[in-house]
DNA sequence: TATTGTTATACTCTATAACTATA
DNA sequence: TATAGTTATAGAGTATAACAATA
């Protein structure tokens, strides 16, 4: 069967289609675990830190109160844990427990083999012009924003 | 102040970094007209279609009753609405009203903007091919998607 | 007083299961 | 029986406002 549009109109709309697609491919795998998106972004910024929860709900662009529910249900399931700040007996630190840096090392390999399927479809040199597109779009974007 | 990581370690990391962004300029875009990325996507397809539920729910990939809420809620700020859809009576169609049209052009045209701007940093023939690359990547997953 | 975090409350979004009305 | 759609129910995720404990 011959595909329809196989051009989007313009690079916007084929940026938001590709956005939409790896936005589905990363909800689908962790749906798989039983995870939302927010649950696996929260697990992957545990990987290399042990932050509060302000800090926590910096990275994450949230409320502190949407942060103690999100929170509790990963502590819940075993994925993280609440540790007293030292120093500071208002503080709590996060901390990522061994099972959820299993489970999110496997949702991370899942979803990089899916991707790394996606983009076989360019040759080498192809990627690595992308990869320059890209970085040089997020490079201005970081610049650009606030805060 | 001097940037840190001006390029994403990898292609992978490179796209969904991308794809975060666009993601969260939509919903901000939305949220400042009080809609929702789902909200949003409804009144797209809606543009220049009139279906029913079921089909809705398809385009959406949405079970059909969490499209009930979604399209009361809808109807009830009065972006779509309901009507009896034509020789058979269990069927109902939906249709975005001029209010609805109205306000998912809006909004289009501020992320049309909002990320046009962003793109203005790659020259015009770059732009071209990130069109391309990206137009290969999204032809080769139609290809892939199963039914 | 200011900061860190939780709790109370309310709303959107989503799914599963049961239901109604029509075909 | 099958299909189109709604309703009942439950739970995740989110925000605002009020609160408690500590600084």
């Amino acid at each position: 069967m011959p595909k329809k549009n196989m051009q989007p109109l313009n690079l916007v709309d084929g940026l938001f289609q590709l956005s939409f697609l790896l936005h589905y491919t990363l909800a689908r795998i962790a749906t798989g675990h039983d995870l939302s998106i927010i649950q696996v972004r929260l697990l992957g910024i545990l990987r290399d830190r042990e932050p509060g929860m302000l800090e926590l709900a910096r990275h994450l662009e949230l409320e502190k109160s949407s942060l103690s529910g999100l929170v509790d249900r990963a502590e819940q399931r075993g994925l993280v844990e609440r540790i007293p700040s030292p120093g500071d007996r208002r503080g709590t630190r996060i901390r990522v427990t061994a099972q959820g840096r299993r489970l999110s090392g496997v949702v991370e390999a899942e979803v990089t083999a899916s991707v790394s399927t996606l983009i076989t479809v360019l040759s080498k040199s192809d990627r690595d012009r992308l990869t320059s597109l890209v970085s040089r779009i997020m490079a201005a974007s970081n610049g650009t924003k606030d805060g």
